[in-house]
DNA sequence: ATGAAAGCGCTAACAG
DNA sequence: CTGTTAGCGCTTTCAT
């Protein structure tokens, strides 16, 4: 028996859907001994009010849209966790799109997502969402239609309350940690060149390079692409200077060069000294255990998402927008030490 | 500017909302003269037709639901990702729920589903659910509600299509694989001991002993939980008796002995070989490189997606109720070697 | 070629 | 106490 509505249980006690929905909802308007028989009948079929009725009715759906670039990507996966819980928490539910970096995809998620679906949106961008149509379009929704937070991967043209972590503060103190245990010719392995926060982790190290009155070298950095070969790549650079610091810009990357570096001979962290980004599940357990810059991806998630509901929640008494930094914290563990 | 309507588009040009509704969706019936006007104006403003109205017109929602126990675990991650590439390409969305392994948490999340959001649910139980209040309730929708697909950790009690992997089989042929090359003192560690899957895993390992003429030895069965003291459980056992192979029934607990037991100066694989289900991300960057057993995960999520939309989407044509089984595959890496 | 009306399931205001 | 009405936004007959 498919699902019962309230008309249905009207019928069967000859009674009005009005009263009924009172009934089941234990109003004082209605005598008691109707409210029992009722009640009894609606929880012996398993009435539940239809949520989308009800959403149609309170404009409201309860749920709220998130778009993360990549599910297999354990930051992400952490910020999801960390959404879920306080939404869940909070009564929202959570309908979860992946834009696997490619803008298409997110535009068209983000045209389900604009048609009534969600109440709200958190969303990470693609990684080359800069010069990217659907900046225009999440602008007109975070401006005309529903809140929106962004997180991590943000961008300027859109006006809405973000949550980031302090990349350029990040990149700079994790190479002024590399120059503080002696290293000296500190290279970076970014996947994520072309993104705004890539670019400010290396700005970061930049700086950092510039203060200790070591040359910046163009050539120091390399940026890597899904297709490359990385073995290829990090022979280049391992040949092309003596390299005894490595700051890789995500995790899987650093488990990688590390692992390549190792193969190679070089002793991490004797000769090389390595540090990631994104302290997930893998840095801990390979050999050396890896340090690692934390970006408490949990707690961005619980912080976006609360962020969110609260625009939601509350009549947009227009509170101007927000941008939270979350300061990373280093794990120091074994990939790195001090040169003597 | 809030979401524009049918009516808004109306009361701007003087024409009744059936008219307007005609016109947004190109019908031949009206004049092409005003589609063109009525159209222009939609798209200047963004008019998109309200996705809640449509559900309950429609009384179809579009999106599914989906049940996972824990989302920090690699396996439920691959199967979410191919669960999303599937409903994805057919136009559906993934409303995702963590049940976070607590039966409570797993109810309450049934209920909202259960109440018209979406067109069919993907559930995996957590550890216990067979002992499980949730058990009624999921049968109670899978029988009346609407289509449910179980997937990996699945119960008897509960009539609907199943995807699963030949546990048995696979605790049979890994074990028979450490016996092949040599090992004859063969203990299992399981954080999922009261699973139907993790007990299938065991009985596959007893077999497998039995036909080898090598006696089952309970002792050698080490069950873990997450609040117990993995190193200490792992010491009690190294002593117990001589052990030349570690089965870990998942990736995460795999790497942990793994560290632990090179920790106390064992050899893997010279002492101990060792292999683990799951084969995430983990295995393959930790020293050495772990053998492991793949569900295939993403396929999984994959089957199990077209199963469900295949119900939801024919008339209940009531094909009955299938149970796939995905096999497992060895991946060979270091941690296991041929004794000589 | 356009519009009125019904209905998806529900709640709330208002009558009786 | 119970019922009628209206309306959330939309599509779909069925008039006109």
């Amino acid at each position: 028996m498919k699902k019962i509505t309230l008309k249905d249980i009207g019928k069967h006690f000859g009674v009005s859907i009005s009263t009924v929905s009172k009934a089941v909802r234990d109003s004082h308007e209605i005598s008691t001994e109707l409210k029992l028989k009722i009640q009894k009948y609606a929880k012996e079929n398993n009435y539940k009010p239809n949520k989308v009725a009800l959403s149609l009715l309170n404009k409201s759906t309860k749920t709220i849209g998130v778009v993360i670039p990549n599910i297999l990507n354990y930051f992400f996966i952490q910020v999801l966790y960390g959404i879920e819980k306080i939404a869940n928490e909070k009564g929202y539910n959570i309908i979860s799109c992946i834009s696997d970096e490619s803008n298409e995809k997110e535009g068209k998620t983000l045209e389900v997502l604009d048609a009534g679906t969600v109440d709200g949106l958190i969303m990470s961008l693609t990684n080359d969402s800069d010069l990217n149509k659907n900046i225009g379009y999440l602008q007109e929704i975070a401006s005309s239609q529903i809140p929106v937070v962004l997180f991590d991967r943000v961008s300027d043209a859109i006006n809405c309350d973000k949550v980031i972590v302090d990349d350029y503060e990040s990149g700079f103190k994790t190479t002024e940690y590399f120059i503080n245990i002696g290293c000296k010719n500190i290279a970076v392995i970014t996947p994520i060149g072309n993104s705004n926060i890539g670019k400010l982790r290396v700005d970061g190290y930049k700086k950092a390079l510039h203060k200790n009155g070591i040359s910046f070298d163009e050539g120091m950095v390399l940026n890597i692409e899904p297709k490359h070969d990385l073995d290829l790549e990090m022979s280049f650079l391992l040949n092309y200077k003596k390299i005894d610091a490595l700051l890789c810009l995500d995790e899987i990357t650093a488990v990688k060069v590390q692992s390549i570096v190792k193969e190679r001979g070089y002793s991490v962290p004797g000769d090389i000294s390595i540090i990631g980004f994104t302290n997930g599940q893998l840095s801990k357990y390979v050999t050396p255990a890896m340090t690692m810059v934390s970006q408490h991806g949990k707690y961005i998630g619980e912080i976006a998402s609360k962020m969110l509901i609260k625009r939601i929640e509350e009549p947009d008494g227009g509170e101007p927008f927000e941008t939270k930094v979350i300061k990373t914290s280093l794990i120091v563990r074994e990939s790195t030490k001090k040169i003597n």
